[in-house]
DNA sequence: GGCAAATTTTACCATTTGGTAAAGACACGA
DNA sequence: TCGTGTCTTTACCAAATGGTAAAATTTGCC
């Protein structure tokens, strides 16, 4: 495979070198159309004629760089993996322990509030049972999990933290934050007329773990 | 309009009297199935066909009894709205502040373990933008919110709870029960053979809003 | 400029899907 | 048991949708 941007790229010809300017430029046009269309309506709910449109390219040049509607969204959570895991994979088992966490809550707040539709897209993978992207929560979010789980264990055992169950630590972590993204909606109905915003939420959370964490 | 089971029901023939026993099942079938088959696939992914032959009944007679895929899904969200408003409802200005909040979350994590199907079309519904719920947002939750936001504000004034602010905390109560169920798929891959489930979650949560509520 | 390869468009197609019409089967009170 | 209104089935349809074939156009290299 070709690797683009460090992301494995089956080029249309099935071939294997490397892509035109021209590739690059509708292949990144196309997948972030996909993103708005996928994250907004779901994946049965997002039609090629969208995603078509809104990438400015008609539906069979789109067919011409993707194998079919699944092939694009099968990328799009390859991609997003990456990304997702980084901020747990940042967390530095030789940093001051409530520091690391706290600053990787900050890291998923911030990317809720910058990425609300990688989020989103994810969220509803998961929501439907993860049938695109099953393997890769065993292959590559469990070992990490996993990883970290010890991390943060070692940290509670030698009293830097109260004692807890680090994975619904994590849980509640992901949770808390990625629901600004995911319930945006709702959200914004309730908050309505906040001034505070992100900044709002930045303060509870930071509070909420730190009054948890701290033994 | 006729009221069956304290829910407004339009009956197939539009007029407005007693619905027969077959109605009553019917109608509750396609319902069950509905539920079944829009949490499992979203809107746009969840089929007539489908629905009916979960509820073991032809498509044209789903149509008997509802005006369109549209109506059933509107159906499903209203009924629903009452369901998952009431343990914020029950939440009580009278009762002891901790005790109160720490039982509403235990009342969310139950919800969460025993109706996965309504956690999850709910979370679908406003993930992709509430496009058939948003009003119902402003005009049933937006109020009780508010209310019980006023309650616990007045718990913290006085001193019985952490001062923080009162809408992040009730987001994040329903962030981390909710996440049980939409993230269920999730969860199971990274807490595989734990023995504890359910109650792990409980006396994790429950940890949680004890240290961050007790002043 | 000329030419091969890459890209884009036009014109389709088959399937799926929400929905309808109308005939047939059934329930039930008189 | 008969007839009326309720319920169910059969046979459809039009639109939407994922996808294809092949012609037309553009790009980039000599």
């Amino acid at each position: 495979m070709a690797v683009i941007n460090g992301v494995e790229t089956r080029l249309p010809d099935g071939t294997d070198k490397k892509p035109s300017r021209i590739q690059q430029r509708n292949r990144g046009r196309i997948l972030d159309a996909a993103l708005e269309v996928f994250s907004q309506h779901g994946y049965r709910g997002a039609t090629l004629d969208q995603i078509a449109e809104t990438a400015g390219l008609s539906k069979p040049n789109i067919l011409y760089y993707f194998d079919g509607k699944a092939e694009i969204h099968v990328t799009l959570l390859n991609q997003l993996m990456e990304t997702w895991l980084d901020p747990l994979v940042t967390l530095d088992p030789k940093g001051d322990p409530l520091e690391e966490i706290l600053s990787y809550v900050q890291r998923k707040l911030d990317m809720a509030r910058d990425l609300p539709r990688e989020s989103r897209l994810f969220a509803g993978e998961i929501l439907q049972g993860a049938p695109r992207m099953g393997p890769h929560l065993q292959s590559d979010l469990r070992p990490l999990f996993e990883e970290k789980c010890a991390v943060i264990q070692n940290w509670m055992d030698q009293g830097h933290l109260t004692q807890l169950d680090p994975r619904h630590l994590i849980f509640s972590i992901w949770a808390t934050t990625q629901h600004y993204a995911d319930f945006a909606t709702q959200v914004q109905v309730l908050l309505q007329d906040d001034p505070a915003g992100h900044e709002g939420a930045a303060t509870y959370l930071t509070t909420l773990f730190t009054r948890l964490l701290t033994p």
